[in-house]
DNA sequence: CCAGAGTGGAACACGATTGTTCCAATACGG
DNA sequence: CCGTATTGGAACAATCGTGTTCCACTCTGG
């Protein structure tokens, strides 16, 4: 991207701005951008100078966390395994993005669809994987898909806060997390 | 409260404004007053009328969003049957609230800790209901009340923005609400 | 040491939202 | 039918977030 003609300092800075403002824009997407300034710990004047205004730092965390995201997918190894066991997996791997899990989640105006599809095919792969787990008697073939991807993402967002609000551990709430999971998509007895 | 002094033409009034605020603050709570006084098809003025200050807006509609919250508690019957089924009694109830499932969950800013205990002890009787479920088997030991609460509530607004968006029954959505719900919360086998 | 990169603060104009006032139009009950 | 209750619109000041400009300060490398 523009990062290529940054120096060393300069892209700290950005990543620094990026940082502050997917943890900040997370918790509440209309927040003053000199609440991002602060958090992200530099004057206002110099965010305005990295993103000239405020749909520029949108689209660039929106690329940030579209790349967490994909990074994501990709180490979950959706094809591998019963359809139950790549899902949790991706359970797993997606805890791991953090702050961008309130981003995508809580903020339905933020990811469009456009920007869900740019986000490369992982809905066909997670799609591929549900069918899988219906063939192969890990996944309940009475949830869909669509209906699975809904779950595990507010499954996650849940955990998320969990974690934070609560204070607990992040290991063990995402061993609830995946305890939970693994019920709620299992076959019927 | 004040609607006491209210004629019947400003009880329809208020209740179409504090319906309107639900559905619109639900989707974005700093979504302007404007926004508000259209949906519910009054003018700016009027509404104003009503609650000078967006604050007064906020307190009643935090107020009606606690009764409906409480009455459909108080329908759950949270101290009838085994553990399980008082769960999943409320989460029905709890689905028939409808937008203010995004009010209270998605802006979690929305409601503090001084408005959850003032909502008087549905957390209790929640946490009576997980308890008996443990004793009675119908509730995995391993997860504590706390997190099934979370897990409800971000289940419930999953299930809700999902009939919603995708447009689809919301009985069809509620019974798959349920049969994910109670895997998850199911004992291990 | 010095030039330039990088930064932060102050001040400004602009637009949007808020909250207020006043007045005219309409609906409703007696 | 009349008078009051209720409403909507227009116009206004005040506030807040945004985006811009300008200047002084602090680093850092040559």
């Amino acid at each position: 991207m523009v990062d290529t003609q940054d120096t060393a300092s300069r892209a700290r800075t950005r990543q620094a701005i990026i940082d502050a403002a997917i943890a900040v824009l997370g918790k509440n997407l209309s927040a003053p951008l000199s609440e991002v300034a602060t958090a992200a710990d530099v004057g206002r004047t110099t965010l305005h100078r990295y993103y000239p205004e405020r749909s520029d730092l949108i689209k660039a965390i929106k690329a940030e966390s579209v790349l967490r995201l994909s990074r994501a997918t990709e180490r979950a190894r959706l094809a591998e395994g019963t359809g139950a066991e790549a899902l949790c997996r991706l359970c797993e791997e997606y805890f791991e993005v953090g702050d961008v899990l309130s981003l995508v989640f809580s903020e339905s105006q933020f990811l469009s669809e456009d920007d869900w599809c740019q986000f490369g095919g992982a809905e066909d792969r997670f799609g591929a994987a549900v069918e899988r787990g219906h063939r192969d008697g890990s996944v309940d073939p009475d949830l869909p898909a669509s209906w699975l991807e809904n779950v595990l993402w507010s499954q996650l967002y849940a955990a998320w806060s969990y974690a934070t609000e609560h204070g607990v551990s992040r290991h063990h709430v995402l061993r609830l997390t995946i305890r939970t999971l693994a019920g709620a998509i299992a076959p019927r007895p």
